[in-house]
DNA sequence: CACATGCCCCTTTTT
DNA sequence: GGGGCATGTG
């Protein structure tokens, strides 16, 4: 690989203040290449700069640009740093999700993907209430096969691109998990609806069945960029691949499409939604990249916390391999705290972040707290609220899925399109108005029958139901009608009145929240269609100018133009989508901010998979105990406790600054204490990087306390620690409050052996005495719960 | 049919 | 501990 630069790079101003690692990719050759992008190493400042510097050295057009991200705030970020760079319209790139550029794609071939021009997308809760729905027509025990299982395994089949055909049945189960996958599908189609794996899916079909589609998108992308490229699942892999073309046997051919793959094996923590490291490997290998480049360079931590993150990370034997350096100093020891309770830890954690803004003079924005679930957030609000710090939780119920919105959305939806049976019964009865469980019932009869939609059979219910059901379907033709010809706001406006959703939570005591976001709902509308992109995605270009284009391109243009540029979904009539369609996709894609306060100063709390792609001036990692973090049920296999590491690697690596590592020796989950270890993953850090607040107990073999009790007895602020238990029961497994150490003395990751079960792995305990209780992992009989009473374990 | 009570479950998350 | 869901009662 050669660092030389074309004489125009020495002159831009793109490339100032790169590094020569970044430079060199920013300003790589065409070909197929792979950035190793470390935490913190400016990876997305590449990648956009990357998209820059080949527009302006007049590589390719915007309209040649495909860039893929996975979060929204990514795709939008990217865009807002590329505007900013180059005073270009943004208008003929593709930049966005994968999903969102499929259902761009889709939109735009609608009739060749076999879909109807008014296509709406279910969400996952869309998704797991239609499944519902399918089981309990075909009277499919939900007990031996529950409703989320079969959404997982339909989900997951089509992340691995495979349809009902193609599952290999691996078990007895899975015979029946296919047909439900085929029966779900059918359902789809017939409603009209497609779930989040299916945009993708549908999407990579077509450009596998259909050559003219295909060759037409090869030809027009010349670059494309993947961003996370770790994240990307098999049909992603599989989709791109389509995509990039112009290789022979996966070689790139000069004067062909170029792939630039941005990810970091280290920050992979998505494996359990389908998610392939191995990606990176097959890429490198499929597409014989020419270029590698690390970005090892960190420009955010002070080196004890890169040192800590490197050493952790070094006990994966699954890695790429890179190291982070960084030119800045030590800096702060990283800082350990150890609390009797998780009520103490987090009033201690409230504590020291109450110091660090009062006498260090940290915002409260850059100071956040991590966990490693969302269930432990309680315990820190609670703390936070208590001391009258401000602090804003991520995570939780987002905007476009809170009922009422959802609500809202499926009158607007059954505006659409009629067959959306989802939406249909989500709405039927609600606001209440007299049809119940068996109207509904007799509905779905006469609708499966006649093998239509429930809308279309209203008729064959009779009766007063009948009489109510006819009401229902007779308002919403009303407002379909009326709302012909008016206004996004207007039609949303008239559907909240007419629906009576307004005037329902008017009448609930507990529902002014819910009244003020359907308003909300609203202005969100409004600036969708004002600013957001309505605009930018749904009006097509002037069809002559696209036709000139594509001519110059070589593309056949005797033929109505295969090309989302005309963006209308009808390329023949060159229709478009509606407003309200328009709309209606953005709510499915774009689940929204959660409780959108910013502006204010407050202290940030999530968890670690929500910190991805963040970083503060201070964290906190909380609830650092085996079973918590390391997670228990990724305890017991090697590939997922690397990915807990992994985590563990991403949780470090946000912080700029000072970071704090806490763990309890109690915590109260599900309403049950439990007694914690330490974090297996303590022994995997520098001891010169760390700075113990607490008395570093000895956990996993590791030596004899060196603390001295005059050191510490509780002086820490909030004089949270004051739990004296001795000396001598340090040494041991964790101590209850009654300091009375369990008798059974067996420890989580110890191996054990039972005269039924055979040898297991203890992964975790529970209770005391008599109550105590032991999770053990056996290989031929998998987890079991033991009652330490009665089980006879003996430690190997 | 609407509302209340009991029961079961319980990673991580984006689209 | 708490939310979602099924079942029971007015």
């Amino acid at each position: 690989m050669s660092l030389e630069l074309p004489a125009v790079a020495a002159y831009s101003p793109l490339l100032a203040n790169l590094n020569p690692e970044q430079r060199a990719a920013v300003t790589l050759p065409e070909g197929h290449a792979l950035i190793l992008a470390g935490a913190g190493s400016g990876k997305t400042r590449v990648l956009t700069t990357r998209i820059a510097w080949l527009l302006q050295t007049g590589q390719v057009s915007p309209g040649g640009i495909l860039a893929v991200t996975f979060t929204n705030k990514a795709a939008k970020e990217m865009l807002t740093r590329l505007s900013a760079m180059l005073p270009i319209n943004v208008r003929g790139m593709w930049i966005g999700t994968f999903h969102g550029l499929c259902n761009r794609f889709l939109r735009a071939h609608w009739k060749l993907a076999g879909l109807p021009a008014t296509f709406q997308i279910l969400d996952t809760q869309d998704q797991l209430s239609a499944i519902k729905r399918l089981m309990k027509q075909h009277n499919v025990d939900d007990e031996r096969f529950p409703a989320k299982e079969t959404q997982w395994f339909i989900a997951g089949a089509k992340e691995d691109g495979l349809r009902p055909r193609d599952v290999e049945i691996r078990r007895d189960d899975d015979r029946k998990r296919v047909e439900l996958y085929q029966l779900y599908e059918e359902q789809c189609q017939r409603e009209g609806v497609v779930d989040f794996g299916e945009l993708m899916l549908r999407s990579y079909e077509l450009l596998r069945d259909n050559d003219a589609v295909r060759e037409h998108y090869q030809r027009r992308f010349r670059h494309l960029l993947v961003d996370e490229f770790q994240d990307t699942n098999r049909l992603q892999y599989a989709w791109l691949k389509m995509l990039a073309g112009n290789t022979v046997d996966g070689r790139f051919v000069p004067g062909g499409n170029s792939v630039l793959a941005v990810g970091d094996d280290d920050q992979s923590i998505y494996a359990f939604r389908g998610a392939r490291v191995g990606n990176m490997a097959d890429f490198v290998r499929e597409f014989h990249v020419d270029h590698q480049i690390k970005l090892e360079q960190n420009y955010r931590s002070f080196s004890n916390i890169l040192d800590s993150a490197n050493h952790l990370i070094d006990h994966n034997t699954q890695r790429l391999g890179k190291n982070l350096r960084t030119d800045q100093g030590p800096g702060e020891p990283v800082r350990v705290y150890e609390s009797p309770t998780d009520f103490a830890e987090a009033q201690w954690v409230v504590e020291e972040m109450r110091q660090l803004v009062r006498e260090n003079g940290i915002e409260r924005k850059e100071i956040a707290v991590l966990y490693r679930s969302n269930a432990q957030s309680r315990v820190l609000e609670t703390a936070l609220f208590n001391a009258g710090v401000p602090y804003r939780v991520y995570g939780g119920l987002r905007f476009f899925e809170r009922a009422e919105i959802k609500h809202a959305l499926a009158y607007l939806r059954l505006l659409e399109n009629k067959e959306d049976d989802t939406s249909f019964l989500r709405v039927v009865n609600f606001p209440p108005r007299g049809i119940g469980a068996r109207t509904i019932e007799q509905l779905q009869d006469a609708a499966r029958s006649a093998g239509t939609s429930l809308h279309a059979a209203v008729g064959a219910v009779s009766g007063k139901a009948g009489a109510n059901l006819a009401a229902f379907v007779a308002r919403l033709d009303v407002l379909r009608e009326q709302t012909q010809g008016i206004s996004l706001r207007e039609i949303i406006e008239l559907v909240l009145q007419h629906s009576g959703l307004v005037e329902h939570y008017r009448a609930e005591r507990e529902g002014a929240d819910r009244v003020e976001n359907l308003e909300e709902l609203v202005n969100a509308a409004e600036s969708f269609v004002t600013q957001e992109g309505f605009g930018r995605d749904a009006v097509a270009l002037p069809v002559d100018e696209l036709r000139q284009s594509a001519a110059s391109q070589g593309i056949d243009t005797s033929q109505p133009l295969i090309d989302e540029a005309l963006v209308a979904p009808d390329a023949e009539t060159g229709e478009t989508l509606s407003p309200l369609a328009a709309f209606l996709t953005h709510a499915a894609l774009e689940s929204g901010d959660n409780q959108a306060q910013p502006g204010q100063d407050a202290v940030q709390l999530m968890t670690v998979h929500a910190a991805k792609g963040l970083e503060f001036d201070c964290v906190f990692i909380t609830g650092l105990e085996d079973g918590i973090f390391p997670h228990e049920n990724s305890m017991s296999d090697r590939e997922s406790l690397e990915e807990e590491r992994r985590l563990m690697y991403v949780a470090i690596t946000r912080a700029r600054q000072r970071l704090y590592l806490t763990h309890s020796q109690t915590r109260l989950l599900h309403g049950k204490t439990r007694y914690n270890l330490r974090s297996r993953f303590f022994e995997e850090l520098p001891e010169s990087a760390l700075k113990w607040l607490t008395p570093a107990r000895a956990g996993f073999g590791a030596g004899s306390s060196s603390y001295e009790r005059s050191s510490w007895g509780g002086q820490r602020a909030g004089g949270a620690g004051g739990w004296n238990y001795d000396r001598d029961s340090l040494a041991g497994a964790p101590v209850p409050p009654q300091k009375a150490a369990p008798a059974h003395g067996l420890r989580s990751g110890m191996q054990v052996f039972h005269n039924k079960f055979g040898e297991g792995t203890v992964l975790a305990l529970e209770g005391t005495g008599d109550d105590a209780r032991a999770q053990v992992k056996f290989g031929r009989h998998g987890v079991k719960w033991l009652a330490l009473a009665v089980a006879k374990l003996t430690p190997i």
